[in-house]
DNA sequence: ATGATTTAATTCACATGTTAAGTAATCACC
DNA sequence: GGTGATTACTTAACATGTGAATTAAATCAT
């Protein structure tokens, strides 16, 4: 009955389109400094001495646990991040070196700006409600699981 | 001066967090059909007939070139696509054989039911605005480049 | 304390994302 | 009408996404 949504119509879409336009201003930035945006995203995560469980990290990044146990490892290749035994030791704690915390800073700088500039263009309280309404979306879906 | 955004914040983590959430809706259910996310909205792109080419289709899907050559390689493998000769002999237009058709319907009909679920859990009106938002975000960004 | 269960992380296998390079067909222009 | 630039798609190489199976360690029940 209801007529088919047009693709551009479509949330999936749009989501996936937004994102795209979104990671495209920082990805060329990030990827200068020799990072991917996952890994800018783990490095970013772990910045200031923090120390995450992987299973926390995997969360706040939004990688899966097998992508995050590669990425880590390349980093840990790199000398950006070192592995840290953990009372518990199931878990691996990870964090940056001196040399990752470098790196976090100097692309931090500029990360910040294209952020800022990003709020210019579409404007800083539009991007505020887009946000709260992204996360209200994601309440909905995964409190009751949208019973199709 | 600009303090870093917590991560919950982020517009980058809000929008992957989003598409997580939203795409989840589906994964299960499509997943049963045998196909991805992605050969599904290949598959829903060229139902009814329509043929389209390559650049169109990825432009569509919001899949990139190389991924969409082994998409189309693997669904034509499982005969649910087949490859239309064209006049410009560069482009490859693919087209839903009939067994693709029934697969499409099949998906189709409850896929309808899932997304009118996201609607009603959402709101129809708010879901409609996050989508104009969504798009209205991406076009500042294309346009103008972000000058950071 | 011993064994069953649960939890954290990893590994495996395959599909896709991403960039760069390659190939073939068309186009623009002379 | 042939040559160089452009276009459409493919291939290659590596990184990540995704689900299932695996391993090791902690927890629980008794």
């Amino acid at each position: 009955m209801a007529e088919a949504p047009r693709y551009d119509d479509s949330l999936t879409i749009a989501l996936l389109r937004a994102r795209d336009a979104v990671t495209a201003q920082f990805r060329d930035h990030v990827g200068e400094a020799g990072l991917t945006l996952q890994q800018w995203r783990v490095i970013r995560a772990r910045a200031g001495g923090t120390e995450l469980d992987t299973t926390t990290l995997a969360s706040r990044c939004v990688i899966l646990a097998p992508s995050l146990t590669r990425i880590i490892r390349h980093l840990a290749g790199r000398n950006l991040v070192v592995k840290v035994p953990t009372r518990d030791r199931r878990q691996r704690v990870v964090r940056l070196t001196d040399e990752g915390e470098a790196l976090f800073t100097r692309i931090w700088e500029v990360s910040q700006q294209k952020y800022a500039a990003i709020e210019d263009a579409f404007g800083r309280a539009e991007m505020r409600d887009l946000v709260v309404n992204l996360n209200r979306l994601r309440a909905c879906l995964e409190s009751d699981g949208a019973p199709g």
